[in-house]
DNA sequence: TTAATATCCGACTTATTTAGTCCGGATTAA
DNA sequence: TTAATCCGGACTAAATAAGTCGGATATTAA
């Protein structure tokens, strides 16, 4: 259903809060787990791969943690759900393989390459830093239009 | 992973073939299946879902089959996706019952629900008829310019 | 009227993916 | 040394998606 995984929604708002949060130091899995109530195990995989991703830098020990490894506004939507979900593909006959078994055959492979580049570029358009403004009050739209051509 | 289920490529790929076999008739579930090696009776349910969701139209009996209701200009790949997979929500959050049970903690809700509606805007502006197109010959973007605005 | 071809629809099984848990190990600060 | 923390693989459970089956109804051709 085009849906995003739990994963990567915990993997976002971490991401927020760690911004948010960006003064006094790192915060532990634990800490951001218990914010939001999301299972503290789980968590810990996900920050782990964003560590390993890049997104973070994360600090053993006592008054350890997770910290952004780069500034909020630079950081993308969409690295943070490629870096737990993996690559983004819409179709399901385009994987990292190639193509599916039907590959001849299909013959919508094309066109919906284009779509989702759109959305990965729907995705590059919105920051961490983007997630922390609130619900726009009906003013102008506030930061960036993106263009996103199709077929 | 945010990929589209296998249902709705069967889907498009049969819309697809449908407004490709426009004249001659109506095209029967096994036609279509065997075109594509799809399960027959997989497909069956999804064009029905299609027919229930008035993009197609049906024809019981001998040499009976499935037409396009409208003309394949007009049906976006949106709503050929929301009919089989139902509506589209990129976060886990929302639904159609409303919130999750984390719903005050949450605090990408917002910020989400902008990507969601680029996402569905990018959808809705390729119609099955532009999926008839061959893949671009590097020459300047064919058809339109999608405005999505974000935040 | 009968036979053949279709759509229609719900229940069911199976496969795949996602979500979450568990545990042992390594690192760091007090 | 001890407590807090990150690391990472293996595992189980839950949810979703994919596919199958059986029977009903509608339409056309012979």
């Amino acid at each position: 259903m085009l849906r995003l995984s739990k994963k990567a929604d915990y993997g976002l708002m971490a991401m927020k809060h760690l911004a948010e949060h960006a003064e006094g130091g790192a915060c532990s899995a634990k800490d951001v787990a218990d914010s939001y109530r999301i299972p503290q195990e789980l968590l810990a995989k996900i920050l782990q791969r964003l560590v390993k991703s890049g997104l973070l830098k994360s600090q053993h020990g006592t008054y350890g943690g997770y910290v952004l490894a780069r500034d909020a506004k630079s950081i993308s939507a969409y690295e943070v759900i490629r870096a737990i979900d993996g690559p983004l593909f819409i179709t399901s006959c385009v994987t990292i393989h190639g193509d599916c078994e039907q590959s001849d055959l299909c013959t919508i492979r094309e066109p919906l390459k284009k779509v989702n580049q759109g959305i990965e570029d729907v995705l590059r358009g919105i920051s961490i830093a983007d997630m922390r403004e609130e619900p726009s009050t009906h003013g102008q739209p506030k930061k960036l239009a993106e263009l996103v051509t199709l077929a």
